[in-house]
DNA sequence: GAGCGTGGTTACCGATTGGATACCTTGGTG
DNA sequence: CACCAAGGTATCCAATCGGTAACCACGCTC
């Protein structure tokens, strides 16, 4: 999913606090994941990253944690979710601006 | 204008490469702004953080730079212009938020 | 009891970011 | 000439960010 050379590292937008949170919590779209669930799409996120990510969304009341007997999930708080929004206008953007923005970082 | 403890810097948002970015379009919203014009507002800023700002701006081709015989001005390119729209999503996003943000942020 | 999967933590390190401060050049002005 | 404003640069430093790699506790299975 964002293994590649990601564009949207590239987008002159940040969602939270540091790098990967935009990604994260596009992750968590669609329900509720595991963290070794969010490893698979975020391939060359690192442990550490990911705690830390999470521990900021969730620091910020975006995300919830919830820890079962054997199982921790990540879940979009309402707040959270309310973030989705911004966040597709920003991709919106990219689709519509994405040719012009490499054209003028070429230059 | 962003003189005192500017909210905007704890915002989950970031617009533009650097933090200050995002004012600096704000700042030139409603037109033109001469270097100096631009350290008003921005009070905090030092000259090296607002040249580096308005240069990745310009390298990102949203803001256009123009010398004339004694004087500098900066205006928004119709790119920059585009990224009006979703700034003004997530100033709506924080006016809303807000206070949830602060809540969570707290505990 | 050896190894495995889950959900992390810790230590270390280099690169990047951001801030403060001082300085510079060019062209006016008194 | 001295000084000033505009539009920056240069230098130094501290803090933060992000990455690698190793480790760890728990419960499960073979």
């Amino acid at each position: 999913m964002f293994e590649e050379i990601c564009p949207s590292t590239l987008l002159p937008f940040r969602v939270g606090t540091d790098k990967w949170a935009g990604m994260v919590l596009r992750c968590l779209e669609d329900g509720p994941r595991r963290y070794s669930e969010l490893r698979v799409p975020l391939a060359r996120i690192s442990p550490k990253m990911l705690t830390q990510s999470l521990r900021g969304l969730e620091r910020d009341g975006f995300v919830q944690r919830t820890a079962y007997e054997r199982r921790v999930t990540y879940e979009l708080t309402d707040l959270g979710r309310s973030l989705l929004e911004p966040l597709r206008l920003m991709c919106a953007w990219a689709e519509d601006h994405w040719d012009e923005l490499l054209d003028a970082r070429e230059s």
